[in-house]
DNA sequence: AAATACGTCAACCGCGATCTT
DNA sequence: AAAGATCGCGGTTGACGTATT
């Protein structure tokens, strides 16, 4: 047999706590802490309360060094970080957060945060839309000069889509083995796919959480000749310099703008797009992304098993 | 000034996991 | 082993305060 019920459910109080309870409950569990069973509590105290009322009472308000509203950028990153790499785990989220409580977070994230992002999200959607035309043109030029260059298309079609499989035949390229650049996904997709469409690689995320270009100092052997042109008119913050070998070189890469106020915001593209245009292998992208963007105790939550089904996100082979 | 809309957040609800009998 | 209580969590609600019409 189990045990007795917890309480009488018709005979306890609801609503908002009085004073009087609270200052019971407090004084009680300081005095002589819960004792490990909330549902003996009410009774013991003389509160006429459930007792995973009691629980949550003391755990979102009556416990010492609660800290209510007034959540610093700092704090606000660290949500947005955990939200992205393990999504609506509040309790996980407010471990990280001295202080504050998973229904605090939760509240914030769904009255405040939540819309902050969605209004840059809106803006950045535009200002994709707006360079739509542009890049089909610029993707049909770089084909061609990535064909030129040292990338013998698998098919061996003259003029073929972006989405041929291709590989490469320069040792020193960092592309390993062959991938279909169409069918690489955003790896935040299944995290929220309203927040992170299929089609976009850098998350709002970087937008709220941080100015940093996601590949500073991320130094990219490019195969192409020098193309500053080209590579500004796609967004890319690039800078270049000849290397000894007579390569040109490209450092940052991320896909940035900067805006009218002087502060940076990162663009949305794919890891396809990224991968392609830099000549850069998607899965040192996604490794060098988390190294940047995401401390190792976030990367690790990120590589759970059970987060995207599978043993192991950081090959973006196993996300496709 | 009154009515309505909107934002915030404390508290409740229900569910799955775990524990106790 | 099984039944049922308890815990802990995330989603949702509704009261309340503020802003707008």
């Amino acid at each position: 047999m189990g045990r007795a019920p917890c309480c009488d459910k018709a005979n306890v109080k609801k609503g908002p706590w009085s004073p009087e309870e609270d200052s019971k409950l407090k004084a009680y569990i300081e005095q002589n802490g819960t004792g490990g069973n909330w549902i003996a509590l009410p009774q013991r105290i003389g509160l006429k309360r459930c007792g995973k009322s009691c629980r949550l009472r003391w755990l979102n308000y009556l416990r010492p060094n609660i800290k209510h509203g007034g959540f610093s950028e700092e704090e606000d990153n660290i949500i947005c970080s955990l939200y992205v790499s393990i999504g609506s785990r509040w309790s996980i989220i407010a471990a990280q957060l001295p202080g504050r409580t998973d229904n605090d977070i939760k509240n914030y994230w769904n009255t405040r945060l939540k819309k902050k992002l969605l209004g840059k999200q809106r803006k950045q959607q535009e200002a994709q839309a707006h360079k739509a035309n542009n890049n089909t043109m610029i993707k049909q030029e770089l084909t061609e000069r990535h064909t030129d260059n040292n990338l013998v298309l698998m098919n061996q079609t003259a003029n073929p889509p972006l989405s041929t499989l291709y590989q490469t035949t320069c040792a020193s390229s960092s592309i390993q083995e062959p991938y279909d650049v169409n069918n690489l996904r955003n790896p935040l997709y299944e995290c929220d796919p309203f927040f992170f469409p299929q089609d976009q690689l850098f998350p709002v995320i970087n937008d709220c959480s941080t100015s940093k270009n996601v590949f500073e100092g991320f130094q990219v052997q490019n195969l192409l000749p020098s193309n500053n042109d080209l590579m500004s008119q796609m967004g890319c913050n690039v800078n270049t310099t000849l290397q000894k070998d007579g390569f040109q070189s490209y450092s940052g890469g991320g896909v940035m703008e900067s805006s009218s106020t002087g502060t940076t915001s990162t663009e949305s593209s794919s890891w396809a797009d990224l991968s392609f245009f830099l000549n850069y292998s998607p899965d040192n992208m996604v490794s060098k992304y988390q190294e940047i963007m995401m401390p190792q105790e976030y990367v690790n939550a990120f590589q759970e098993p059970s987060f995207f089904g599978c043993n192991n996100i950081s090959s973006v082979h196993d996300m496709v």
